[in-house]
DNA sequence: TGTAAATTAGACCGATCGGTTTATTTTTGT
DNA sequence: ACAAAAATAAACCGATCGGTCTAATTTACA
């Protein structure tokens, strides 16, 4: 790994929370001078815009949060057991998220929707990519028997995120993380009685 | 109503779908002039700063989502109605909000709450009214016989509010509103369901 | 209708914005 | 160790930021 991979990584990584938090507005190139303690050339250097820097710094948040439930996710065996590990690490979130600055996706998605196409298109793949684990669990616990065979498995993962998703604003907005606690709770319990078959 | 106040009044609705639109750093003082036609004095003489303009541009979005909702909902009698009503006022909310730009709450809540106290604030007393007028009608319906009278009114308030919120920010972010829609009915089928005695 | 008060336009302020350039330093491969 | 290449600091750019100020205009009330 080269000198500037390095220092590229660590550009990204530094800047990541300070977009997460600030969004890309917020968040000014001088704001990632005084986190990554280097010039202006040693920014522009390494990258060729800001926008670069925000689009990479979204990847790599989204990487972090899908790594740390990847992580968890595959070691278990189970479509159920796997279910319940990812609700498991959404809880308490927004007090210890991977990123500072809660969930990397909706804030993305809520700061750019309406002003950066670019990053819209990272965040709807992102949203994407997770709604398609959670069906992809929910197929396994069918599979394995789990799970009711007849389970709308889009339907079921899109409540799931949203669900999830919601809780997180209303935690941090209310910072009161039990908000989002009692929903991951429903949602467990739920998958406990409704989703049997 | 004097001139000024009219001013006023104008000012705060033309930045309304600005700020819910881009946010608080996204929004520039000459995008609010742009939007009114007003000369720089025009809107210092009306107020003292852009953090008086954002926050009364969020009550502004605020009440109008508030008035929305609340004359459908005085139209029905039963907290059943009331509910249902709440609900379907949701139904294609992505396309064709009352303000440009989403839902002002989440995009407040997640614009504001790593940055901007004071927005952040504002949004947590919107949320509360928000969830707090849930409950009402839940109560209302449980009075009336509509529901179970073991509900777990708080629970399920912010069960339907995170739900919604998380819909409309996906429904965003992936341009398809049939995902809040799905939603939408699914929680209604709930209450027809799992809500009754 | 006259006039005092309120309102507005627009020049202006220093600070900061994203980005460029150049000269210097550091790293790299031999 | 050395030369070529890569990476960085820092001055600099025009544009724009939020905000002020003054002079002119418009409003409101007597």
């Amino acid at each position: 790994m080269t000198k500037s991979e390095k220092t590229k990584e660590y550009i990204i990584a530094k800047a990541a929370p300070l977009f997460n938090k600030k969004g890309y507005a917020g968040t000014s190139m001088s704001d990632i001078m005084k986190a990554t303690g280097l010039a202006k050339g040693g920014l522009y250097g390494n990258f060729e815009s800001k926008d670069e820097i925000a689009a990479l710094a979204f990847e790599y948040s989204y990487n972090q949060l899908k790594e740390d439930i990847g992580q968890k996710v595959q070691a278990r065996k189970t479509g159920i057991e796997k279910l319940v590990t990812i609700l498991q690490y959404y809880k308490n979130y927004t007090v210890s998220p991977p990123i500072d600055g809660g969930c990397p996706l909706m804030n993305t998605a809520v700061d750019a929707d309406d002003a950066y196409p670019f990053l819209k298109k990272k965040a709807r793949q992102a949203l994407q990519e997770m709604v398609g684990s959670l069906q992809h669990v929910l197929k396994l616990g069918i599979q394995e028997g789990s799970f009711r065979s007849d389970l709308n498995v889009k339907k079921e993962a899109e409540l799931i995120f949203a669900q999830i998703e919601g809780g997180i604003m209303m935690a941090k907005v209310l910072d009161d993380v039990t908000v989002l606690n009692r929903l991951i709770d429903n949602l467990k319990y739920r998958i406990e009685t409704e989703y049997k078959p």
